[in-house]
DNA sequence: CATGAATGAGGTTTCATTCAT
DNA sequence: CATGAATGAAACCTCATTCAT
């Protein structure tokens, strides 16, 4: 969807551009983010951005669909999603974002994306080409297993999930904004903080 | 928090004013909303508007206040909340919400809050001084009574509670939108599906 | 100049009113300058100013004419000018002025008065009314006794008096600034720079 | 003080925009300027002013800084100042005003600055550093020479200086104002004057 | 293709003045 | 006459987008 210019670009400058609009982005949201600052944090010139994308939005969009690429791709190079169910998933999830640091700016902006109605449906459009039924696989693959409960629809199950899923990560994250060294303790907590999220997950609240 | 203009005036005037507003935050988001348009719509003159408030930020966050006061105030016309737990408070939630109709856009608008980074502070101190321990109460209701689980603290409890809450009640609004006249089937099926919420909720996905 | 109304009150209220008007005058300058404050600080209503005067304008020209009135009647309880040449006039000017503190803020307004071009003309128009002549006749004074050359004309001996007399006046208000009790040094001071400004004024700078 | 983008335009395209804003400040004062008008006189969008400098305060001060460096360029073009003491620099300054056509706007501006008052910080520090010890050292050389009096010191001499030096300068202006072509006596009328100014300056008005 | 200056529509905010009570 | 809410014109300033070099 960006300009053929654009797909000309070295891969290097293809990134620091997605990257400054990424972290513009995710830190004013989509209306207080300026063309300027995203150009002049990526050592380009403002025009330059035209060059490559038809406006905001475009540039918007596209950083959807490469953000989600680049998560997926590095996601598979720690685990095969195919023999996996969705639980293990999750638990590879947290674990690996815990490693990816450069990439916590494009996960927050995956979570971005949600709270951009007019944007929405464009970029998830633009997701699904990347992301579309991988969720539903996973949770197909946990029916299969039987570790998820079948008498609930695959739709509404992935409503549940991806809430749950997508609070949580935002909590790990709270805590571990600031952290650079993790005393033991610490580390304990969140470990034990991370498996009652999974219990939960799976075995609801109630009781 | 806004000034003493506003509360002067007649009750009918200020709930006009902030129903406006809501509807223009809801519609296009902090940014976008125009402070012209929202005085166009409640039939008041633009300046009249910074009579009220110091700026379009003091209007945002007083919203909040007065929204959550406003659903507050409709909820505990329906139920008590003092000997429920948070399981039937969600179930009759739910069933109020449905009979709400004009308070459709402020719950709108109570979601729209976490979205806006920059204003969730500000909104969120506002709304603590009305919804505080609002939630945390029920959980302790539901771990008294043996209905939620104790093997986990109340403030992790309350993150998934939010969590599933909001977004299953997104789900049912989206479901919602455009029935004016239900049938049979249609209330049916969201019948089923709510008793499915509450179940996952309770019981989560795993089994 | 102002209406009917205006003159009606209480002279204690007139003064209230004009004084609330001179300190926004002079604290912010005309445009600034909000009627609203005005207002407020006088302890009446926003829309009671326009019962009593046209426009901010007209406030302003009639603050011009009141404000010397009341500074010529000031001074005409501490000296007669019918006999007085204009160094003599000067030398208590200084003197008087140290002694109204009350009167410091409508002083500063004369002063200001000339720094706005625009009302300027309506402003000196109303102020010759009452303050006209008396310039030209202490020059005329001091020419009789001698005191003062008469190779040059009024005209030009009254800007240059002007001039320098404002200017040394504000640099004795610029020192006395803050000052509540003065030290016995400090009064000295002050007396000997005030012969000397005196001297200057009479003898030039040059030798 | 204004941005990089400013500084690189062409010298013309600054000056014209400069000169635009002058006249304009000069013509309505501070508050009443729109830059909406200095920007069409100086044929620029109103945008770019703000590309240019940070907004309408920052614009104010540069004039007075750059119509300072300009109008003293002018003066050394015409004369030494080393070698000047401050009666023959008056007497050069006031001759060389009258040949400045072109910069009696920038004058008249840089009498403007002292009147708005919340501006005249700022201004007289970037003034100062051109301007800076430029009269104090005329004062000290006609001490020197023997021409200035002695018995009083540089900065209230500087004082008396500069308000006689500013009121004879309006005062010439107002007379050259509307004369393009001087007639015979006009121009012996104001060569009467001048002198007689230069006089007063030096030997004041008393005898 | 890169650059960065130029543009101007559009929105927020201010406040003198009016007007209904 | 007093009051203070209502009005809306007017001005500043922002920034996405265009365009000339």
């Amino acid at each position: 969807m960006p300009k053929e210019t654009f797909l000309r670009l070295r891969d290097d400058k293809q990134e620091r551009i997605l990257r400054s609009a990424i972290h513009e982005f995710v830190e004013n949201g989509f209306d207080r983010a300026k063309i300027g600052d995203i150009a002049k944090n990526a050592n380009v010139a403002t025009g330059s951005i035209y060059q490559y994308f038809q406006d905001k939005r475009e540039l918007f969009v596209y950083c959807a669909e490469w953000g989600l690429k680049v998560l997926f791709k590095k996601f598979n190079e720690h685990m095969n999603i195919a023999d996996k169910d969705i639980f293990e998933y999750l638990e590879d999830y947290l674990a690996i974002v815990k490693a990816m640091d450069k990439d916590r700016e494009v996960i927050l902006f995956m979570q971005l994306i949600e709270k951009e109605p007019s944007l929405r449906d464009d970029s998830m459009k633009a997701m699904y080409n990347v992301g579309g039924e991988h969720g539903k696989k996973l949770i197909e693959n946990g029916k299969r297993r039987g570790t998820v409960r079948t008498d609930i629809d695959d739709d509404l199950l992935m409503e549940y999930y991806t809430a749950v899923a997508e609070r949580f990560g935002m909590r790990i994250n709270r805590h571990w904004d600031f952290i650079t060294e993790m005393t033991e303790e610490q580390s304990q907590n969140i470990q034990k903080e991370f498996t009652q999220m999974l219990d939960i997950l799976k075995n609801g609240m109630g009781c």
